[in-house]
DNA sequence: ATAGGTTTATAAGAATAGATTATTAATTTA
DNA sequence: TAAATTAATAATCTATTCTTATAAACCTAT
């Protein structure tokens, strides 16, 4: 015995020995022999200078030492394996916290049924969403602010990996009372030229953009540009899952040729997922079908990255 | 692996390579080589199904369990170091509590300065102080309930330990008044048939007992004794530490041929003291004989047991 | 781009601690 | 006093945990 350590075994069976003050007994419940609990009590002792327990063949009862000694052991025991549990629940998805950056569309219409199921199952874990546009979502992602996000690519960065969900299908939306609404028809690219267009964040950076040349208004909230449509400025070009389903005033057309905003679960590619986030992923992947069906959504196409 | 144990020292190794960042300067710190700190976090991360560290080659930084978790280790790694040092502290003789029992004789006139001693030089420890009859003290240890004794040895038992101290020399006592006070020369036994002999607790259980003869008066009460005496009813033999030094009223001489009584250390045979209790014991070898010089007495003699 | 240096991972072997079996010594109980 | 129970000891074996040597991955600088 060279130099000797001690560890949580050692104090373990000291334990043990004293709460049943029999060396068998505890070799018993440890699942041990009794000279290898023997020796453990004499590498405790010896290590601190002290005699814990005073035993003969026939009786073993702690020192004065030992009595103090006991409960601190408890206690020392106790919170190592409380806090080994704890983590081996986090690993099986009992706990958690998830922090989410996701693009407002997805997190109004997409994801509360998704959220629902998920809080049902793993009902110890904390959800984060933030919503944002489609590039802070990335950068968020890319700064490590949140476990993983969701929406489109803003510009493919090497950091990152995007793994599609579904394609999100460009409509021209318009007011009620616009020319346009008279059809619904597919109405193809060429005939935005005649409109007055209304530019958002989210077409700003897309691939049709370049068809539709420069346009005089531009609104990166949303929500502004919805005013805008509805006081009949002008045209715009909106995935649909952004578009209210039930907004009276509005009233939109299918694209020709159709083009689709692709929206991807984004996440570092360096970076292990807590198994929170996991779980959180596995739902949404295996919700989305159901959810672009109730939508009337297609499933991705058109991947810009991969 | 067959089934791996999670020990405190995977703990200690997490804590180091996150607070480090580095495997290599944690192995450094640990004074242990690279792999072995590889295999550690590998263990622990395997045991608790969680990547803990996610690393590079270039840099290693905690995941968001590993975060979490960086609080709870260090605060059971420190708990830990805590309790062991402070037992070992306790080892080191810093704390305690200690009681004692012994002759009042003794605990008057003997212990004083010692304990004065004892507690500077162990501040920390509280000291509980029981006089009794020797008989007491004998049975105080025996049950346990003090962590010695110290008096003289009212009936040998084989449970008890006896360690001679010194050895108290008895000394006939009377009244300045009574005629034996004439002279201070050494008194014969056979000269206590003549005189009214008042006996004590101390005297009765003695060698030099039989040579007295039946006694009329029985003071168990050493108090009550001097009261006798100081009223000269009679004459007493009593062991020097017992008679008052400054009473003016009485006077004693020595006995011919010379007795005294052993006043030992009492433990138990099959106790192990504490820490704190063998320092005072220690403490009291050592001071002993200054002090039976200060008092005139004589080293131990006439051992009855050992 | 590429080479060099730095860092973690892996594999194999050696060292050490810990466990087991068998036995002894001691103590209580009948 | 004998039997039974219990802890201590000794010797052997097992398994874990190191170390050495090497590989693979990654950043930095030229």
């Amino acid at each position: 015995m060279k130099y000797l350590n001690i560890t949580l075994r050692h104090l373990r069976t000291f334990v043990i020995v004293a709460r049943y003050g029999s060396f068998n007994k505890a070799a018993d419940e440890l699942s041990r022999t009794q000279p290898a609990i023997t020796l453990a009590i004499k590498q405790l002792e010896e290590f601190v200078g002290l005699k814990l327990l005073e035993r003969t063949t026939r009786r073993v009862i702690p020192t004065a030492e030992g009595e103090n000694f006991m409960p601190v052991a408890e206690r020392l025991v106790r919170d190592f394996d409380a806090a080994i549990s704890d983590l081996k629940a986090s690993a099986e998805r009992r706990v958690g916290n998830i922090s989410i950056a996701i693009v407002p569309s997805v997190a109004n219409q997409l994801l509360p049924p998704i959220i629902k199921t998920f809080s049902t199952n793993f009902p110890g874990i904390n959800l984060l969403l933030n919503d944002d546009t489609a590039r802070a979502v990335q950068q968020k992602v890319e700064r490590n602010e949140v476990d993983f996000g969701i929406g489109s690519i803003w510009q493919p960065s090497s950091l990152l990996k995007y793994t599609p969900l579904f394609a999100d299908t460009l409509k021209l939306v318009f007011h009620r009372d616009h020319y346009l609404s008279k059809s619904d028809t597919p109405v193809p690219w060429d005939a935005l030229h005649r409109e007055t267009f209304l530019d958002s964040g989210i077409t700003k950076n897309m691939l049709a953009r370049q068809a539709l040349g420069q346009s005089k208004f531009d609104f990166p909230n949303i929500t502004t540009l919805l005013a805008m449509l509805r006081s009949n400025l002008g045209v715009s070009v909106l995935p649909s899952l952004a578009i209210p389903e039930a907004d009276g005033e509005l009233r939109s057309r299918p694209l020709e040729p159709s083009e689709s905003r692709n929206i991807h679960l984004i996440t570092r590619n360096d970076w292990t997922l807590s198994p929170a986030a996991e779980a959180m992923i596995e739902t949404i992947i295996h919700e989305i079908p159901a959810q672009i069906e109730a939508l009337g959504l297609s499933p991705h196409h058109n991947i810009e990255a991969e």
